[in-house]
DNA sequence: ACTAGAATGTGTACACCGCTCACATTAAGA
DNA sequence: TCTTAATGTGAGCGGTGTACACATTCTAGT
């Protein structure tokens, strides 16, 4: 079942594609991920991944099923068991992190909505949203989990596009690190150094 | 200086264009926003509109520099003068609706950072930017303005990303509004009906 | 062991795409 | 009017997605 180099049958080419998008994609860049590309690196024609994927949206859908995943791993890796509002400070961090370090990947995964003909893309998201909620209700119990988990994943997505897109990362990695924890503490009530909102309520 | 039928100059190619890449991205998405196709469109041949554009690139930067404006007017337009949490929560609702209704063009607004060399598109996504500040320091005199509008920008964006991928449009337009609005007041200190996290500070 | 059929990979072909270049047409200014 | 710059045309190159016919190999059932 491994790659056999010099058989007609590669082995495991649907494997040796997702490794090689994945590969293009950082290196390259989203516009690099072509069907053909993939194909050439995966050391095959260039009409042999038809036999894996349906269609390019197919093996893209796979690929984000993929960071998916990866992104729930990377989440409930960052904080063993979040209790306070800065452990969900640190996952927000974590949750920012993973799009910086893989920005190709990450904005292939929001680049559409996911098509619910991917059932391995749709339940691969269900994940990471599970995994937000999780947290969100283990830092407030109290609260409406559902309303809250929206509030939550929308700010840290959002702040992890804008962080993407070089609104602030002027002053280098740990500076932004800090204006995203800032960010987090602030609309949640635990401000480490006070933000100013509490003079408002 | 209008557009002359017939003749062989075309009179303002450039506005043609955009205007024939919005129609082409509203109508059918992201994907079929091709120059050959906007210059079909524009009736003109399929070299003509490198005469306006360097590359398919700055068209696409130009129809995002053009939504940026949009984004920013639309914001303004939202409320006169926002003073309490719950203006700020409709101006969210306004952004929101923004991705709601032009989801194709939004998308292309942030699918890539911007380009530092795309003068027209960077000062117009900076005035979304000053746009989203002055309403923060409008209703939060007190507050950090940077870190605050930072907060706020983040968590706008995420929850237009959110809806956009279809996370929570279930019980129709008016119910997801209302989850935009929570979120915003949950987050704010302002929740209409008590979010529960008072309880918890 | 033999063989039929299912999996899997190859090659060709077509339409579309971004982009370059030489050329045609027109508008504007000296 | 004549020159020149601006603007649009057409052919053409390499790349891409994908359909189709064909080749090769794996797997079962005999």
């Amino acid at each position: 079942m491994t790659p056999q180099t010099g058989s007609y049958h590669h082995g495991d080419l649907r494997a040796s594609c997702l490794r090689a998008a994945r590969d293009l994609l950082e290196e390259d860049g989203g516009a690099a991920l072509s069907l053909r590309a993939v194909a050439r690196r995966a050391g095959v024609s260039a009409t042999a991944p038809y036999r894996h994927f349906a269609d390019r949206e197919a093996l893209v859908s796979a690929v984000a099923a993929q960071g998916y995943r990866e992104l729930a791993d990377h989440l409930a890796a960052a904080h063993p068991a979040p209790r306070a509002p800065e452990d969900l400070a640190a996952v927000a961090v974590a949750y920012v992190h993973f799009a910086v370090e893989r920005p190709a990947l990450f904005r292939v995964m929001f680049a559409e909505p996911c098509d619910p003909a991917a059932a391995e893309r749709t339940a691969a998201a269900a994940a990471v949203w599970d995994c937000v909620g999780r947290v969100v209700r283990d830092v407030f119990p109290g609260a409406d989990p559902e309303a809250l988990s929206t509030a939550v994943w929308g700010l840290v997505h959002g702040l992890a596009f804008l962080r993407l897109d070089g609104k602030f990362h002027a002053d280098g990695a740990a500076a932004a690190d800090a204006r995203v924890r800032g960010a987090v503490c602030a609309l949640l009530g635990a401000a480490p150094g006070g933000s100013g909102l509490e003079a408002e309520g």
